[in-house]
RNA sequence: GGAUGGAUUCCCGAGUGGCCAAAGGGGACAGACUGUAAAUCUGCUGCAACUUGCUUCGGUGGUUCGAAUCCACCUCCAUCCA
């Protein structure tokens, strides 16, 4: 199978600008593709995992992923899929997100002896003059069809500024750079990119004269049509100093059964054949499938022998085997202690069970408490260090939400 | 620059002088049912104490015994006109 039928067969393709080309291109070898990072944040997340697999994936068939760091369109801010303004980031914060990202991206994508390359569009962008600029680049654009790009059409009911209308241009002329500088003939990106990607190909013809390819990828979405990857708490990150191995674990493991397999094929390398079998699984079988899927990424983002702890973790909490040796800890110190001993409230506090002392009150009269199996129904109840020393016990909040709490 | 409307607790949105920690909905959280799913039902949703304090309704001052509610100024947003 070429890599382009299985890009399709899984499910990832989403829009192209002309199928036969692209097609003929990646399975030969022959793209020189990028895809853009916008460094919002110090670290990558679920959402840019598929673009990172999809790199991977055209990668290991002999094309050359370029790694686009907007370093200088970060200064700006997509108002894609937005309906508000992003918050404007201070020039640290950006040259810092890029750098977590250059680390992240390094461990997965391999770019020893330029089988790929890793650029900031902060390069070319941050010294842009601006007159020189608009007469250049700007000449090309037209306002009114740019109005009439989805990605602006939402946002003309709640305001646009300039800034942000400004982006598509930038995105647009990174392409244009990097097919100058490096003969990137193609551009890959969410499918909510595609308006700003076609922007970047009209260019290329214009000022060139050449062509230039665009091709989209579905976004994770679940199957009520929201985007994958985020929970309250936020994004489901890629660095286990803030998403740990075992929450990224419990997030696929929870995954709806609506979503399993779609994930399973746009997400893993698990071969297709494989993942056909599982098409016909349905009821609590799908649960086998979640957990396959769960393990699956644990291992290709934190490695195998993370994988395996967070999945025994997981047997030890939900299944009552296996060993609880690799839950997530919360070590209390004497100062935690008067006279040598600690309430409820203070353990489910202190351990970051329950962010303030209402709630851990509300969820031990709501019976959602216990402690080592045993429900906790007083709000006074108190432990002794001597109880808590040693191996600890297994403190747990709600059904899914629970820490091994010692006392040191 | 001018006119008008607006800013309320995580979000939407009621509240126009005391009965307001603030209706209703959504979301989140907990319980029941389950398959660590979905749907449904119940509870719950500022902080802390345990029935009492404290902090909150864009910001700063003011009026008042008392303000989210009235007044002044400021900031931000939307719509229309230039």
């Amino acid at each position: 199978m070429t890599v382009f039928d299985e890009l399709k067969a899984r499910g990832l393709l989403a829009q192209l600008t002309d199928e036969e080309e692209i097609k003929e291109l990646v399975n030969n070898g022959k793209a020189v593709f990028y895809i853009g990072f916008d460094p919002t944040a110090d670290s990558l997340h679920v959402g840019h995992f598929m673009a990172l697999c999809l790199m991977k994936r055209l990668q290991m068939a002999g094309n050359k992923p370029i790694a686009l760091i907007g370093g200088g369109t970060a200064m700006i801010g997509d108002p894609s899929g937005r309906t508000d303004m992003r918050s404007m980031m201070s020039v640290e914060t950006i040259d810092n997100n890029c750098e977590c990202f250059k680390e992240q991206m390094s461990k997965f994508i391999d770019f020893s002896d330029g089988k790929a390359l890793m650029v900031n569009n902060a390069e070319w962008l941050r010294d842009l003059n601006y007159i020189e600029f608009i007469r250049d680049i700007g000449a090309h654009f037209s306002v009114n069809r740019m109005l009439s790009a989805e990605c602006y059409k939402q946002r003309m009911e709640k305001g646009l500024s300039f800034l942000e209308f400004n982006y598509m241009i930038m995105q647009s002329y990174d392409f244009l750079s990097l097919y100058e500088r490096y003969g990137c003939n193609m551009q890959f990106g969410g499918d909510d990119q595609w308006s700003n990607m076609l922007g970047g190909t009209e260019l290329i013809r214009r000022k060139l004269g050449k062509d230039a390819y665009a091709m989209t990828i579905n976004l994770l979405l679940n199957s009520e049509g929201k985007k994958m990857g985020k929970t309250q708490k936020g994004a489901v990150w890629l660095d286990p100093k803030k998403t740990s191995p075992y929450e990224f674990y419990q997030y696929w493991r929870n995954i709806g059964d609506a979503d399993v397999l779609k994930c399973i094929r746009m997400l893993t390398f698990i071969p297709l054949e494989e993942i056909d079998k599982m098409d016909s699984w349905e009821g609590s079988q799908l649960n086998t499938a979640k957990e396959i899927l769960a393990f699956e990424l644990t291992k290709m983002i934190h490695g195998e022998e993370e994988a395996t702890k967070a999945q025994e973790a997981a047997k030890a909490l939900f299944g009552g085997s296996g060993n609880s040796a690799d839950m997530p800890t919360a070590t209390l110190t004497d100062d935690d202690f008067t006279d040598g001993n600690i309430d409820i409230l203070s353990v489910l506090v202190k351990s970051g069970l329950v962010p303030t002392r209402n709630e851990g009150r509300r969820a031990v009269e709501q019976g959602g408490v216990s402690v080592e199996g045993e429900k906790i129904t007083d709000i006074k109840a108190v432990f002794s260090k001597e109880q808590l020393s040693g191996d600890g016990v297994v403190v747990k909040r709600g059904k899914k939400n629970f820490r091994k709490v010692i006392a040191q």
